[in-house]
DNA sequence: ATGGGCCATGTTAACGCTCACACTCAGATG
DNA sequence: CATCTGAGTGTGAGCGTTAACATGGCCCAT
């Protein structure tokens, strides 16, 4: 910085007025310093910044091991959001989210003294994390869970709303036999998808059949699709399209007839859902605007500010997986 | 820290001595320090550290925006290597890689001074920035491409011995009038799978179809799976699972029995691969290993040492998409 | 005894930046 | 004409850490 100084006859402090946008700077002053920064390829060092400023312009990402489809599209979606408001990102991977492994991983942001923590929760474990380091920094969690008082803020897409629209999707279709593979009874959006379920169908005036939990995995829903011929429900609700990519192939393999004897809706429009056999009607999220949301909210955090955020509405895709109820 | 040393009753020299496992340090003074480190709940700064070692203990990880399989797996794995090696991780997503974009990118990077670069590089693009940022900083690519002399390390999963297994495999099963839809020829992991099978298919001494290309979308693998009906093979090997897919429901909803008249490859590997219907024979990739050796590497070359990795090997996962070639 | 070497510790000076303040000089104000 | 104001710039200190050197014991070989 000294030789940029040098270099345009001026004095450290106003190459760093320049470099921070300062407003009193006279226009050819300015012009001749970043030349020289130009000319001699300067940037400045952002550690003696954060040094001095106490600023690291780090946040923290925290996600979930899984190569699941959600996790993955909002790190992306975070990542770009975060960096063009001016923060590097630092990301962490909880494969096995114990509470050591947590604080392992939120020690390393305090180390880097990020400024802010985005913690993508799928269930407990990460969320009681998330809860501990909202004493320290900024945390905004990503977890279909009412934010509760004193804990971190929280946004979602709305998972109750996309239960919804799917047994909507259903009963107007005239089904009334129906039931939902869901997912593991610990995860958010598991517990959010049964909650909306539960709530549709009963504004609606019948009952379901009692859940099935299942585990995420399409193993699993091949494995309960196979249990389900014996006694086969016009519809089937999975929590998520791995577990229907699972369930249309004991169908298929059975020749059962989707849509003709029975239905079946997804969650989460995986890539390749619209190419399942038959394609899958799923619930698409908006993860995009998750992240965007997110991290708006976390830098209004940083920054002293309060927000709070709606949740995100996903969306109803149609496809041929679904249709009328068969006169049974 | 001064007061971390003041409570110890020593100079801050000896509790950075103790903080860095400097060897000359009494053992009781050590314990005295450790006590008075956890009793103020003290963590020394890295900013500070930063600043005056020149070290950041930070490396940049640049990964492709699609959230395809690949790239997902690889990047938790190279997460986690790089924690456990005691770097810290700042992610960048290029989901547009123009050169602009690029370079943007790893202009961040320089701007954390990160001590390395891993780069995961599908094709060209980003290649050639990897390449740019190599005079810089450490850079470890990952990408199906030889080593090009002056540009960065070079690390894959065997992208052509993947297309061989497959080859071999339908060879084995008495294919000869085989196809591949192939991926974008602009990406590396692509061009390799294609020299893999041209390889092998001569080696057997027979030509295969010429190659379909595609896009990696299942959409584009029902397209073709639709047009080929009219004059199908007995076996085609898709260069990713996406594509596999849409093959697989082309072939599914024209009645077109897989395995009995086409068997059908896929590559990749991707959650619910086995329950396609039919479960799909594939090429699975280490990504984990993957990652592993390339931040292996990279934190050798960060320390001045260069090694020169070994490609990892892909393995073939049989299941009931492919079987004998018919006779026809 | 004397000195050399090693261990444990302290002291001082950077590292590169921003902040607070001081200064100068123009123009406006009384 | 004295005074104030503010824009443009420079000066010095200090952020929290480590590196380099300095110090003072102690032990051992001379």
């Amino acid at each position: 910085m000294n030789d940029v100084a040098r270099l345009a006859g001026v004095s450290h402090q106003t190459v760093s007025r320049v470099l921070n946008h300062h407003p009193n700077v006279r226009e050819d002053t300015r012009a001749r310093v970043l030349s020289a920064i130009a000319e001699l390829g300067y940037r400045r060092n952002s550690a003696a910044r954060a040094l001095v400023t106490r600023r690291s312009s780090m946040i923290g990402i925290v996600t979930s091991g899984s190569v699941r489809y959600g996790p993955a599209s909002t790190l992306v979606a975070l990542e770009q959001a975060a960096r063009s408001a001016g923060f590097f990102v630092s990301v962490s991977v909880a494969s096995h989210p114990t509470p050591g492994a947590m604080r392992d991983i939120l020690e390393t942001f305090m180390d880097q003294s990020v400024e802010g923590v985005a913690v993508i929760a799928p269930g407990r474990e990460v969320a009681d994390a998330a809860r501990a380091a909202s004493g320290q920094v900024p945390v905004i969690m990503l977890a279909s869970v009412p934010r509760e008082s004193g804990g971190p803020q929280t946004i979602c897409v709305d998972q109750e709303l996309g239960a919804r629209l799917a047994a909507r999707h259903l009963i107007g279709l005239g089904h009334r036999d129906l039931v939902q593979l869901t997912g593991p009874d610990d995860w958010f959006d598991a517990q959010a998808r049964v909650r909306g379920w539960r709530a549709e169908t009963e504004a609606a005036g019948f009952q379901p059949r009692p859940e099935i939990e299942g585990d995420w995995g399409s193993d699993r829903g091949y494995e309960v699709g196979v249990s389900l011929l014996a006694d086969l429900p016009t519809a089937v609700f999975a929590a998520n399209d791995q577990m229907a990519l699972g369930l249309l192939r004991a169908f298929a393999e059975a020749g059962v007839d989707v849509p003709g004897r029975v239905s079946v809706v997804g969650f989460d429009d995986i890539e390749g859902a619209s190419n399942f056999y038959p394609p899958l009607t799923t619930v698409r999220q908006d993860f995009e605007a998750l992240g965007k949301t997110a991290i708006d909210v976390l830098v209004a955090a940083i920054r002293g500010v309060t927000s709070d955020p709606a949740s995100i509405p996903p969306e109803l895709v149609r496809r041929a997986s679904t249709g009328p109820a068969p006169a049974l």
